[in-house]
RNA sequence: GCUGCUGUAGCUCAGUGGUAGAGCACUCCCUUGGUAAGGGAGAGGUCGGUGGUUCAAUCCCACUCAGCAGCACCA
């Protein structure tokens, strides 16, 4: 028998016969190590306890204590536990797949009758059970054609299919949880009653395509979480709790920002102060791309088929456009239409207008350009995502030489106006050219290089989206993290040499002869109304006070200062400054926890004392304290806070 | 679009086969109160829509619309 050698993370070293299993070594280090021990990571890889090892190698026993190993195995386990508590409490339904996720987990189930609340509460008593008996778990590697017969002879379709797809050169491995049997490739605990039993939930159940894939069968999601202790598990319920308290939804109708109703579904009401909100950010932007070098332009919202069908929107993206037909009586002429769902055909059309020559290149076009794209129901999500928006768009219309500079030029103006509107940290996705594209391999090769050169020379890494790129070119994604991690693609870049061919755009070059722009599809904030969005969420409605819908609140105390605050108000309206009166019969607790729920950043409270020393008390949303200030100190204060960050 | 759930007053939610209720918000009155809800009175609803069952439907059934969660799709 050979000798192996294996060396553990403090550098000790020491000889087994080969084909040890790692459960034997921890045993051999000592008892308690072999109890505790939950998986081993040997030479990087993480398995359990069964794997043997057949040569040197560096060793770890992992315990409990190793939260990202013990996480990672307990959601695992939880898994294989769940649906042998489904297959227990029901035995004819099918399983088919779980894997770990983001703080926990999830199983599909193919059964007929809908999985309900109660029944997760059945399920998740049983679990505890199986945990509780403390099954040990085993595994075998099987013969591709045993486990397929196995799995044929227990009626379980969804494994055969899964079997069929490994790769043949791969193992298939058996875990046994107790009696129950999955096909897994592991890794998993010595036994159930390592599973904190009092550290995971069921959450919720919903519909997932077989596969992802929205022509196979619809399948039952359960979800569930699961942390190492109980802990831990409340405090990611009440995490989620927080979350919920600054969804927008919720926000914008206690701010007072935006509704919606059934009559427009995926379309919004702005309010006076939501549409405050999107003015004030869109005259920043509106001043950003004029120092830019951008020009702004605007073009239609109802556009003959003719142009989306040589723009390849008709054939490619109709079941995504709202279709307009006019009746023919009240048209014109017979004709149909479509609302644009982008603004870049358009963009085309103002761009060929007159000849353009090299010396116009790059030609940077924007449009706050309303669009709007008939999104499938189910993907519809308050202001996020919706059916009627406005892009902060532009086209660079450049010559291929020109792409890098303008690529890093962009994510530079990019990064100011993150900074600016508070998001310090994004990331940059960039994808790739998809299976099915337009265009020669050499183009791709030289937009693909473009791209990534010069976001490296803009001194940003990226994450490769292999595939993901638009059929017309590769493209850049930004991505902003929100307060509670959650991520958001709101920027782009596209490279596209696709549309200036199908619509015809050129320029004449130094030789004289017409060549064919590139166009660089390009947006910041991606849609005002998502933007918005993201920015009620992560400031949990605290918006930024030059943002704020309602600055200032000038509240009286007593009828007495009515005058007085009057007089308040108009002094900072007259700067600019965005505030309002609150002379009502109330009294002052009332008008501050009013304007507080309101998210007001400050209120002025004014009583005979501010009238006698023309002064105001001040007190900043969020802090419990008041400071007095003179009326003129805190105009100039406020007039300076009111203004853009771009306008200090 | 698919699966499941939900739809009652402006908001949050009770409730019943015999045409409805609470709290907050709103209006009016009292109260002039010093930093997160002062007191009283009043008004407010074809119970998402359409059709069906029934002597009778907000409640039961069918269809439909919208919302929510997830999937698929995406800014």
């Amino acid at each position: 028998m050979f000798q192996i050698s294996l060396t553990f993370p403090d550098g000790n070293k020491r000889d087994y016969a080969a084909g040890i299993t790692a459960a034997e070594v921890a045993s051999d280090i000592s008892t308690s190590l072999g109890k505790k021990a939950i998986s081993a990571t040997v030479n990087g890889a993480h398995h359990d306890l069964q794997w043997p090892i057949a040569a040197d190698a560096t060793i770890a026993i992992n315990t409990m204590k190793d939260a990202e190993p013990a996480l990672e195995l307990v959601r695992h386990d939880l898994a294989h536990i769940m649906a042998r508590a489904v297959q227990e409490i029901w035995p004819d339904v099918k399983v088919t797949i779980g894997p770990v996720i983001n703080n926990g987990w999830y199983y599909d189930f193919d059964r007929k009758e809908p999985f309900t609340p109660e029944d997760l509460g059945l399920i998740e008593k049983k679990m505890k059970d199986i945990i509780n008996q403390r099954d040990g778990v085993r595994t075998e590697v099987w013969e591709r054609d045993r486990a397929i017969q196995h799995y044929k002879d227990t009626g379980e379709p969804f494994k055969v299919e899964l079997i069929e797809s490994i790769p043949g050169d791969e193992p298939i491995r058996m875990y046994w949880h107790g009696e129950w049997q999955d096909l897994c490739r592991g890794p998993h605990l010595q036994h159930t009653g390592q599973v904190p039993a009092d550290g995971f939930k069921l959450m919720h159940v919903a519909g997932a395509y077989w596969r992802g894939d929205s022509s196979r069968e619809q399948l039952q999601r359960i979800y569930g979480v699961a942390f190492l202790n109980k802990e831990q598990l409340k405090a990611h319920l009440t995490m989620l709790e927080e979350a919920a308290k600054r969804d927008h939804r919720k926000l914008g109708r206690e701010m007072d920002l935006f509704h919606m109703q059934e009559e427009a579904p995926g379309q919004i009401f702005w309010h006076p102060n939501g549409w405050k909100i999107y003015t004030t950010l869109q005259d920043y932007m509106r001043r950003q791309q004029e120092r830019g070098g951008y020009v702004e332009v605007n073009t239609p919202q109802v556009v003959d088929r003719k142009l989306w069908e040589a723009s390849g929107h008709w054939d490619k993206y109709q079941e995504n456009m709202f279709i307009v037909e006019v009746d023919e009586e009240h048209a014109r002429e017979k004709a149909v239409n479509a609302l644009k769902p982008m603004n870049c055909p358009c963009h085309v059309q103002v761009y060929n207008q007159g000849m353009k020559s090299y010396r116009d290149l790059p030609l940077r076009m924007a449009e706050f350009g309303s669009c709007n794209r008939y999104e499938p129901s189910g993907a519809l999500h308050g202001i996020m995502r919706v059916r009627g928006f406005t892009q902060d768009d532009a086209h660079i219309f450049c010559r291929e030489d020109q792409i890098e500079v303008e690529t890093k030029k962009f994510i530079e103006f990019l990064s100011n106006i993150y900074r600016d509107l508070g998001f310090e940290n994004f990331s940059i996705k960039f994808s790739d050219r998809p299976e099915q594209r337009a265009g020669s391999d050499e183009v791709w090769d030289k937009s693909e290089n473009a791209l990534r050169s010069a976001t490296e020379a803009a001194g940003y890494d990226f994450e490769l989206n292999p595939g993901e790129g638009a059929f017309y070119g590769p493209k850049l994604e930004f991505v902003l993290t929100d307060a509670i991690g959650r991520d958001w693609q709101c920027g782009t870049l596209q490279v596209d040499f696709v549309l200036p061919e199908r619509l015809d755009a050129h320029y004449i070059a130094e030789d004289g002869q017409k060549h064919r722009p590139v166009m660089l599809h390009r947006a910041v904030l991606g849609s005002f109304e998502r933007f918005i969005g993201i920015l009620i969420e992560s400031s949990a409605g605290r918006l930024p006070f030059w943002l704020a819908p309602r600055q200032v609140v000038v509240a009286a105390i007593v009828s007495d200062a009515n005058e007085y605050c009057q007089e308040v108000v108009a002094a900072l309206r007259a700067q600019g400054v965005r505030a309002e009166l609150d002379l009502r019969n109330e009294k002052i607790n009332y008008k501050v926890r009013e304007h507080s729920v309101g998210k007001v950043p400050v209120i002025l409270a004014c009583g005979m004392r501010e009238v006698e020393e023309r002064s105001v008390s001040v007190r900043r949303l969020g802090e419990k304290q008041t400071s007095t200030s003179s009326l003129e100190e805190i105009v100039s204060t406020l007039t300076l806070e009111a203004k853009a960050p771009d306008q200090l």
